[in-house]
DNA sequence: TCTGGGGTCCTAGGACCC
DNA sequence: TCTGGGGTCCTAGGACCC
């Protein structure tokens, strides 16, 4: 705990349904889930005016949209778009300092007294602040931040979070313990559902109840490393430095069906697939793995891993792809799996597999990384394959799959956005950020004058 | 209500080594 | 013979975060 409150937390409030609202007129003051649109899908995040009805992230969009009047909008998440306005909003934090820790892509620390700003007085980053807000506001086409300025990274975040939407909240030095004190426990990083269950066994539900548990307690009940994070930040101590960067230590890729698969041939496509997009982004980040992992989600949702350590790193879907295949039969499928994933993990920047030269080991035959993956149609005939549409989900060779909230341009009607689609037909609404609410149409869905479209321009 | 996809960190047991 | 101690690596599972 530092001591000036010098570590400002910037959240972006509601991002992506305030994205698809700034894109879409005709959605502004209405509804919005972003999410998962499948049967299976969940709500990544809902605008303010869902969240009046209760819809929440984290909830199966069934359940959203049970909850949700006629006339909400369920859109599949446009992640393009939304890394397009935050790379705007991170460029912003970092005119204020060189130290922004990038949480993801709408959160994130900035180290305040690493940079230009003198007055680092409660007063002095609250108006820092507040020009920030006023920054992202003007620079992104009207989104909302939430800020927390404090002494350390738990109280920062958890002071832009406590007058969200569009709350600005310093914390002064001194003060943090009587801020903390009756607020729940669930505030805590770390405390999630269980560990709160826990703790109300024991009669605790607020940080000063938590205060008053023994460190030796704690740990016993919790793990060393749980139960003595626990015990401090309780206390508010937290030296947590705003990192710059961090090298990824794992990636992976995993996909849910709509229904559980029970044939393997269509589980091997997939986990080829899987393979495929996890080589993909290793090679983008031009780092190798030595240990692959694949995760089954049983229809009863119980999860399974499997995990092979090589010898050598690599970054050959190939390779991956034959592990992930011998770990993938070491698992019982024949009750269907509803989710299936590939991972690598032990990453390098270096392959030792290059430096081989006379080394006998049969290698796979390489695999050729697919531009876009998503293109890629499993080698079965395509009425066999159950996949959940993705954004990129095309159907070989015919015409785009459209999804709800996708850009697209009509070469007589303009910009517009893909409403609703089915029965070979896709609705489109044409307006854009700078439009009035638009009109609807309804077109073939091979209609050629129809095309995808890049995110517009606010 | 029936639970995404991408990650991080921790724990615990067993193998293995000195 | 009936019994060490510490360290590291690997594997599996789970809580948690956005």
């Amino acid at each position: 705990m530092r001591s000036a409150a010098s570590i400002l937390h910037l959240d972006l409030d509601a991002f992506f349904a305030a994205v698809e609202q700034r894109d879409k007129p005709s959605l502004r003051g209405k509804p919005v889930c972003v999410g998962g649109i499948g049967p299976r899908g969940v709500v990544a995040t809902a605008s303010y005016e869902a969240r009046v009805f209760g819809a929440r992230s984290a909830m199966p969009t069934a359940e959203a949209r049970r909850r949700c009047p006629a006339g909400t909008a369920f859109l599949h998440p446009r992640g393009d778009a939304y890394r397009k306005s935050s790379r705007i909003v991170m460029e912003l934090l970092h005119e204020l300092s060189p130290v922004v820790e990038q949480v993801s892509v709408d959160e994130a620390y900035v180290d305040l007294a690493a940079g230009d700003l003198t007055d680092l007085s409660p007063d002095g980053v609250r108006a820092a602040a507040q020009q920030l807000i006023d920054e992202i506001r003007g620079a992104t086409g009207g989104l909302t931040a939430s800020a927390g300025i404090a002494s350390s990274k738990m109280l920062a975040k958890i002071g832009s979070d406590l007058e969200k939407p569009q709350g600005l909240v310093v914390i002064p030095p001194g003060r943090e313990l009587e801020m903390l004190a009756p607020l729940s426990v669930r505030v805590i990083a770390g405390i999630g559902p269980m560990t709160a269950a826990r703790l109300r066994t024991f009669g605790v539900e607020t940080v000063a109840d938590l205060q008053r548990m023994e460190r030796t307690d704690l740990v016993s009940i919790f793990g060393s490393a749980h139960g003595g994070s626990l015990h401090e930040l309780a206390r508010a101590q937290d030296d947590r430095e705003v990192v710059v960067e961090r090298e990824a230590k794992s990636v992976s890729a995993e996909e849910t069906f709509q229904t559980d698969v029970v044939d393997r041939s269509v589980l091997d496509a997939e986990l080829t697939s899987l393979a495929r997009r996890t080589a993909a982004r290793l090679a983008q980040s031009a780092a190798f793995a030595r240990t692959i992992t694949i995760k089954a989600r049983q229809h009863d949702f119980s999860t399974q891993t499997r995990s092979e350590t090589l010898l050598h790193p690599t970054g050959d879907a190939g390779v991956i792809l034959d592990v992930a295949r011998r770990l993938l039969d070491g698992v019982d499928v024949s009750n269907g799996l509803r989710l299936l994933g590939v991972g690598v993990s032990g990453l390098s920047t270096h392959s030792q597999e290059r430096l081989r030269f006379d080394d006998q080991q049969e290698v796979a035959a390489p695999l050729p990384l697919g531009i876009d993956d998503d293109a890629e149609v499993p080698a079965t005939p395509a009425g066999d394959v159950r996949r959940t549409p993705g954004p990129a989900a095309y159907v070989g060779g015919g015409p785009p799959s459209w999804w709800p909230g996708q850009d697209v341009a009509h070469t007589e009607h303009g910009a517009g956005w893909v409403w609703g689609s089915g029965l070979r037909r896709v609705t489109v609404r044409f307006e854009g950020p700078r439009t009035g609410p638009g009109r609807v149409r309804t077109f073939a869905a091979d209609d050629p004058h129809l095309s995808v479209a890049e995110p517009p321009q606010w």
